[in-house]
DNA sequence: TCTGGGGTCCTAGGACCC
DNA sequence: TCTGGGGTCCTAGGACCC
């Protein structure tokens, strides 16, 4: 019988920073923007002694600092994550080669031995060749999988499959399940959909009508555990690129906008040329500084690598803005063709 | 106490064509 | 001249995840 297991690294980018900065264990760790929290920034991730002070995941760095007067705060150091990721992957795959890695901590097996083995291997050679920690979930398909993971914390092994399903997660709200966040949630309460027992006997027709066609029958067997998707090692290429920033202190001077986008752009038209993968639209977004955010999309008259015409796209749909407002945040993202 | 950055996928409306 | 249906492309926005 084929089981999906479910690998997450424990506090990763936390865990990491203390793991090259000994004298931080034991001590509340933020990592999150430029480290600064009298500056815009939010928290990536707080190890398990910061969230004992109510930090989390996208709390404002302001907030964690007035919280926890006493946390270490850590500039976001995108390459070292993919360094020590890396060096994760590669301890799984040494494993099996039945990996799915997803996003710089996370990766999903398949195997078709005792899967409770299996994860007390991979948790004890993750933990010997690069000093972190990880849990495991173990369920029949990869979204019974990802929920056992986050039963699993820290450093435990959870099974979620299908026998176990009804009991463990009929009376939990709709919330906890890998999809839907709180926007859907309040949706299907307003439906009187509250707990995923009540989804898993929701009429899907029913659902398509308030959130669309593909998105029902989808919601529906969320609520059962079901997940058909396969655990795939085809390395998948990426779809888009982007570059945002958001900046200290609101612009009001539409050239210092126009020469970021010019920035970001010819940044991404770079990577573009040098990985030979056309682009075939640009997006410019704006976001003003009631936090609302807009976007213009511009096609290129057919795929492109050159920076001309990437260019020449962003300079279109910037041009559609009208930059008569502060603005917080300026970015760019191309779609490859 | 104002709210990051980098991604994926879905929805919906209008244009345009058959 | 009006009605109607379906398919695809383009654009804008939204929700979610790490
Ligand atoms: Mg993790």
């Amino acid at each position: 019988m084929t089981a999906v297991l479910h690998v997450d690294v424990d506090e990763f980018v936390a865990a990491v920073e203390v793991l090259r900065r000994p004298e931080l264990k034991g001590k509340p760790v933020v990592v999150g923007g430029r480290g600064d929290p009298s500056k815009r920034g939010v928290i990536s991730t707080a190890n398990y002694e910061a969230r004992r002070y109510g930090l989390h995941s996208g709390m404002p760095l302001r907030t964690a600092l007035r919280k926890c007067p006493g946390a270490v705060f850590l500039p976001v150091d995108r390459e070292a994550y993919e360094h020590a990721s890396r060096d994760v992957m590669e301890v799984l795959r040494a494993i099996t080669d039945a990996l799915e890695v997803w996003g710089w901590d996370e990766a999903f097996v398949e195997t078709n031995d005792q899967p409770e083995v299996v994860a007390r291997a991979i948790q004890s050679a993750v933990s010997n060749k690069t000093g972190l920690s990880c849990s495991v979930g173990i369920g029949d398909n990869k979204l019974q999988a990802k929920i056992a993971s986050g039963f699993a914390k820290p450093a435990g092994i959870y099974r979620l499959t299908a026998r176990e399903w009804p009991e463990v997660m009929g009376g939990r709200r709709t919330e906890e399940l890998w999809g839907i966040g709180r926007k859907s949630a309040r949706k299907l309460s307003e439906l009187g959909i509250d707990k995923v027992s009540e989804l898993a006997a929701a009429d899907e027709e029913r659902l398509s009508l308030s959130f669309g066609p593909r998105t029902g029958p989808w919601l529906v067997a969320l609520g059962r555990g079901v997940d058909h998707s396969r655990v795939s090692s085809v390395p998948r290429r990426a779809r888009s690129r982007s570059l945002e920033l958001t900046f200290d202190e609101d612009v009001e001077d539409p050239h210092v906008i126009s020469a970021e986008v010019t920035r970001m752009t010819s940044r991404l038209a770079e990577h573009s040329m040098s990985s030979d993968r056309p682009v075939s639209s640009v997006t410019v977004k704006i976001r003003f500084a009631p936090f609302v955010t807009r976007t213009r999309i511009r096609r290129l008259p057919e795929p492109s690598i050159e920076v001309e015409a990437i260019l020449e796209a962003a300079i279109v749909a910037l041009g559609r803005f009208e930059l008569d407002r502060p603005v917080r945040l300026v970015g760019v993202k191309v779609d490859f063709g």
